[in-house]
DNA sequence: CTTGGGACCTGGCTGC
DNA sequence: TGCAGCCAGGTCCCAA
């Protein structure tokens, strides 16, 4: 499931091949992947345009293109952006998904955005904040300080892993690095994020940074069906100490990963190190 | 304003 | 062996 890591490896390891290239033609698969305006007016829209630069908001994948528009991805659960290539074949995982859309470049090259669950979207928009602007501060930018963090916690008093996958608290974190990341914190995940103690909250905000940081540099965890655009995968799962891990021991104390369900979520962690109620 | 529950979607798994 | 039904989770929609 692509989260913020993800998205940020297939966006860096893309620029290389986009940046400066044109769609010569876009082919819609599906049509409901398509948001806000007709499937053949995204595809005619989309035509002919060159790619000016790549981004990167929360978990959204944003193309400018050299008319001021930009192309927005989202690939939710099983969505990947793959480019083909006749001397590599699919993996299994992805050679039955649903090709959403295909976007042929102006080399010859064929951008494929295939999505098992059809989870994913797409749009085509004047202003790229239509779609990403209500999103919080992202979590690795130099305007999300301590103490921005703290202000945003202080206005919720659901389950500190609920608030953590807001979007609009934070953006990027899901379901898996919201767990790995409460479990570097030492933070129970049903803790009300207003109840965080002043150094719980510290020790948080750099645990966000550390542990997307370092799957960043990992390349991404390909625990599903995500794999980076030439199909390789990343391997920032095999730092996973929590997340997926259950019943296995907590590198720190021994003890065994439990599995409980916050806000009809999966939510990994370790009951000896991540204990309610205690604020180090 | 916030919170929380259901819907969407499909392949893989569980249990009868 | 077959198959119905559940589960995974990011986001949107809705009600309280």
């Amino acid at each position: 499931m692509p989260e913020l890591p993800e998205v940020e490896t297939i966006k860096s390891e893309l620029e290389p091949c986009l940046v400066g290239r044109k769609f010569e033609e876009v082919v819609v698969g599906d049509a409901t992947a398509v948001q806000g305006l007709p499937a053949g007016r995204f595809q005619d829209g989309l035509a002919g345009r060159t790619v000016c630069g790549l981004a990167r908001r929360g978990k959204f994948f944003i193309v400018r293109l050299d008319n001021k528009q930009a192309l927005i991805i989202h690939l939710r659960m099983t969505g990947n952006l793959i480019l083909e290539d006749k001397d590599r074949s699919l993996p299994s995982q992805l050679t039955h998904a649903r090709v959403r859309a295909t976007f042929k470049l102006d080399n010859g090259r064929v951008l494929a955005f295939i999505d098992r669950r059809r989870l994913g979207r797409v749009w085509l928009v004047n202003d790229e904040k239509e779609i990403v602007g209500k999103l919080g501060p992202e979590p690795l930018g130099d305007d999300f300080s301590s103490e921005v963090f703290a202000k945003l916690l202080a206005r919720h008093r659901a389950p500190i892993k609920a608030v953590l996958c807001d979007q609009r608290v934070v953006a990027g974190i899901g379901n898996m690095y919201a767990d790995e990341v409460l479990y570097e914190a030492r933070i129970h995940p049903l803790t009300l994020a207003n109840k965080l103690s002043p150094r719980a909250t510290s020790r948080l905000h750099s645990a966000i940074r550390s542990v997307l940081a370092k799957a960043i540099a990992n390349k991404g965890a390909s625990v599903d069906t995500y794999f980076r655009p030439d199909c390789r995968q990343g391997t920032a799962h095999h730092e996973f100490k929590v997340a997926h891990h259950l019943h296995d021991e907590c590198p720190l104390c021994g003890g065994k990963v439990q599995r409980i369900v916050v806000r009809g979520r999966g939510t990994y962690f370790c009951p000896r190190c991540q204990k309610l109620g205690r604020s180090r």
